[in-house]
DNA sequence: AACACTTAGCGTGCAAATTACGATAAGTTT
DNA sequence: AAACTTATCGTAATTTGCACGCTAAGTGTT
C-alpha cells in the first residue's frame, strides 16, 4: 500500500432553497454530456479546487458561479473518500472535462442556503441550472445523490440546534412562513398557535410596520430576524439539549 | 489559476481521554524530528491517506496504531486546506518523512474518544506517546494546535447534544464521575442533587448491583449506559433545542 | 467510642416552560 | 350575508428546571 499521489481534491454544493411550500435544491445539467453514454446529466454545483485556495473559498467560488450571490450561508459536512466514488467512465469524463489525470477524486459536500427571491431565480435559470423539489429527486451524477442526502441531513440536524431557518426565508416573513419551513424540512406538524407565541417570546424577531397583502384571510404581520438578539441569548445560555440547559 | 495537482490528503487525530479528572489529549513525537530545526517535536497522530483507503478508514488506522484499540468513538470534524498550513521546512519535512514530492498537504480533522484504562496507558507510553492535560498545551508541530482547539470546541459542542461523554468514562462509572466529566469539559459547576435527578429520570443509566470500595464517604452506585434506552428515546421526540422540543 | 468530614442520595417547593385547545379578528370568496 | 381561512389572543393543566434542606453511609481523627 502506498500513498495516494494523483488525486484530485473537489467541493460539492447543495444550494437549498424555501419558496414558501417546499424545499428546493439547484442542479445543473453536466456539460459535455455525451446522450449515448448512461451517465445522469443532473449534478450538484462543483469544482476542483485550485491552487492557492482553500476548501471554503472554492466552494463561495462555485456558489457565486451557480447563484451571483456572494454573501451566501455556507456550511461544510461530510467529505466523500470513497476510492470508487468515481471511477470509470465518470472519471473519464471528469478529467476529460477538466483536462487532467487523475485517479482519484474526493470531494467535500457544502450546503448553502439562499433566499429564493426573483434575482436568484432569474440568475440561476439563466444559466440553465434548475430548483427542483428535493423530495422529488431519485437519481444524480456519481454520487451526488448520496451527497445531496447527507446535506439533508445536515440541515435537518442544525434547523432544530441553531436559527439557519431565516437564512432561507426573505428579510422580512411571516410567522405562518417560519413554521411551514420547520415542518417542510423537519416533517412534522407544529401548532400554529404554540409556535407563534414560542418564537415571539423568545425575542428574536422584530415586527415591521407591514402586513400581508391580497390573501384570503386576516394578513399577518411581517417580522425580521433579530440576530443580536439571538446572539446575545446564546452567550448568556449554554443549550444541553442532551441533558438540560444550564446557565454559566 | 490551475486546478491543484501534487497534493497530498492526510488524516491527524485527536485522541481524548478522561482520567476522572481532567480532559487529556494522545500526542507523539515527530519522528526524524532535527534539533537543530526549531519545528515543535509533539504532534497528533497522523498519516497520509492511502490508495484503495477511505479517509473514516485511515483515520481508523491511525488510531489502532497509536493505541492499539478498533472499536472506538471517531468523528470527523473540519478540513484544513490553507495552501499554506504546512510549507517551507514544514512541508520538506513531510515530503522527506514519507519520501513523496507534494506541493501541498489538505488534512482532514478527526477526534476520537477513548477510554482511559491500564492497558491503552500502557501500549500507548510503551510507544512512545504521551497523555497531556489538554488545558496545559502551548504549542504543537504544523497547525497542530488548531486541529486540537477545533477537536475541543467540536467535543464541547457534541457533549451538549449527544452522549459521547460514555465513550471517554469506563463501562461502569458513578454518577459523580459523569458529572466531572461534564464539569471540566464545559468547564462549568453542576448541583449534583440536580444532575442525579435529571440523569436517573432519562432513564439511560442502568444500576449495577456494585458500588464503590475504599472511599472515604457513602460509597456511590456503579451505572452502565444504556444504549438501547437513548436510541429509543431520541426516534421518539425530535428534540429542538434553537425553539423548543416537538413530540412527533 | 465519639466526632468530624465527605460525598451519596432523597425530598420539597416554587418558578418557568410546554402544551392542548377555546375564542375572536380580519381578510377573501361565493 | 354567509362561508372559509388564517392570524392572533387567552387560559389552564401539566411538566420541567432549579435552588436547596436534610439524612445516609462510609473513612479518618481524637
Amino acid at each position: 500500500m502506498t500513498i495516494q499521489m494523483n488525486q484530485s481534491l473537489s467541493v460539492d454544493c447543495a444550494v437549498f432553497g424555501f419558496n414558501g411550500r417546499t424545499l428546493k435544491v439547484l442542479l445543473i445539467e453536466r456539460r459535455y454530456y455525451k446522450p449515448d453514454t448512461h451517465l445522469d446529466p443532473l449534478k450538484l454545483p462543483g469544482s476542483m479546487i485550485l491552487e492557492n485556495e482553500t476548501l471554503p473559498e472554492a466552494a463561495y467560488r462555485v456558489l457565486e458561479e451557480a447563484t451571483g450571490l456572494k454573501d451566501v450561508y455556507l456550511k461544510q459536512m461530510e467529505i466523500f473518500s470513497d476510492p470508487q466514488r468515481v471511477s470509470g467512465e465518470e472519471l473519464e469524463w471528469i478529467n476529460r472535462y477538466h483536462g487532467i489525470r487523475s485517479e482519484r477524486v474526493v470531494t467535500v459536500g457544502y450546503y448553502a442556503l439562499v433566499k429564493l427571491d426573483h434575482r436568484t431565480i432569474a440568475y440561476t435559470t439563466a444559466k440553465g441550472a434548475q430548483w427542483v423539489d428535493v423530495d422529488s429527486i431519485q437519481r444524480l451524477a456519481m454520487d451526488h445523490k448520496q451527497i445531496l442526502s447527507a446535506a439533508l441531513r445536515h440541515l435537518c440536524r442544525e434547523m432544530l440546534q441553531s436559527p439557519v431557518a431565516f437564512e432561507l426565508l426573505p428579510r422580512k416573513f411571516t410567522i405562518r412562513a417560519l413554521q411551514n419551513l420547520y415542518s417542510a424540512v423537519l416533517g412534522i406538524e407544529i401548532d400554529n398557535r404554540n409556535f407563534r407565541k414560542k418564537i415571539l417570546s423568545s425575542g428574536f424577531l422584530t415586527p415591521t410596520s407591514e402586513k400581508e397583502q391580497g390573501v384570503a384571510h386576516k394578513p399577518a404581520q411581517y417580522y425580521t430576524f433579530n440576530r443580536n438578539a439571538y446572539k446575545k441569548a446564546v452567550k448568556e445560555k449554554l443549550k444541553l439539549g442532551f441533558i438540560n440547559n444550564w446557565k454559566y
